[in-house]
DNA sequence: TTATAAATAGGTATTAATACTCATATACTA
DNA sequence: TAGTATATGAGTATTAATACCTATTTATAA
């Protein structure tokens, strides 16, 4: 019997997806929240996970990056539930390692399809993923773990850099000195471990996308 | 009556597909390579495109190239299909805005639900997409467009900045002088019409995954 | 109350990337 | 054959980013 965890805050919603998969024969664990969804998650060791990308606390995204932190949940199919047709959220969940989406309102045929197709897949996919691809995702959470432990000035400031902003720039931006800026930069580049020459600059393009998943 | 356009360089396995296709009530038009099928879409205006990512020639990272080069083709469906589990193929062409895709060998269900499950999408997303994604595709089309009329080394370079080295490091990897490298850096910010301090490095590592179409 | 962390700012030096000009050899094309 | 594009290399100057210092203010934690 195949186990889903289905993460969603909307009683209502969560209720009726859990109905149809109790129906289909899926052994089902509910969660109104990222936090708790880690939980059942980790205790019960689903199949596929359900999830809203949007909730009031511990969110969609931060449940992937949970997730991402650990090579135990890398294989687990991770199909993220979209409020409207959004397709920022839609990129961003995808680039983040979700595996497939739905968009609210969906069908009951939609719903099951999207899980039965992701769990066929699993299946061929656990045989053939790479390393290559474990350890992107396992560099990306590295990525992850270290801006959590930047300060807000430095976070704001590295957030800009990605966008492609000059020093003097940023300084204007935020109404600071260059030098101010390039303190940061330097305070950054310690904190992240990485040194030389347009390093910084180097690793806040390539890692634009995660850098972007953080709070403005 | 939906159409459908077929590009698939394997005979056996495009007719297996169109004989499905057919038998579901689609209208389909065959293709077994870019080009073609590039001449099927612009004739029959498809609701959705089915296309290997894989063919001798003009393959399916071709054809996506080409379909992005015009509004005309924005909003239909990409779904391309790889040849294994190939997961590098697959980001690749996800990147590169393709919708969904599906591995070879596929079950007649699998095929059936990820043709209507994009329709259905399709529809949703007509009424939403919003203009920024466009842009997005528009730009990366141009970028494509102005990388092609680089010379043989100008890509070559071009290609080595994006995966993130110096011009000293190219140089010794080319075995050329780092003048010569700084030189062709120069050309290149010309033909893309940029410059001003680190333009290059950045528009290469922001356009990083465009680059990576291009042959070594 | 006394550390400690965070944000601010300045100084001085180094580095890699870019801008611009010039030059040469080769290969293809009109 | 003359002209053009390409690949190669050099010289010189400028710029933004980084490295490594010191220092002040403010808020928070021990």
């Amino acid at each position: 019997m195949k186990k889903i965890v289905v993460v969603e805050d909307e009683n209502r919603l969560r209720e009726n997806i859990i109905e149809i998969l109790q129906m289909e024969g899926y052994e089902t664990f509910a969660a109104s929240n990222g936090k708790e969804g880690l939980h059942e998650i980790e205790k019960n060791n689903p199949d596929i996970i359900l999830c809203d990308i949007k909730m009031n606390e511990y969110d969609g995204y931060w449940l992937i990056n949970e997730l991402s932190k650990s090579e135990k949940f890398l294989n687990i199919p991770f199909i993220y539930i979209s409020a409207k047709v959004d397709r920022i959220d839609i990129r961003n969940g995808m680039s983040l390692g979700a595996d497939d989406y739905i968009t609210k309102p969906f069908t009951r045929a939609e719903l099951v399809s999207a899980i039965n197709i992701r769990l066929k897949r699993k299946e061929d996919f656990i045989k053939n993923v790479d390393d290559s691809e474990k350890i992107t995702t396992i560099v990306a959470a590295k990525v992850r773990e270290q801006i959590k432990n930047l300060t807000t000035s430095e976070k704001r400031i590295l957030k800009l850099i990605s966008e492609n902003k000059t020093s003097q720039d940023i300084a204007a931006e935020l109404f600071i000195s260059i030098k101010t800026v390039d303190n940061h930069r330097s305070n950054i580049a310690h904190k992240l471990q990485i040194k030389g020459h347009l390093s910084l600059l180097k690793y806040c393009l390539n890692y634009n996308s995660i850098i972007k998943e953080f709070e403005k």
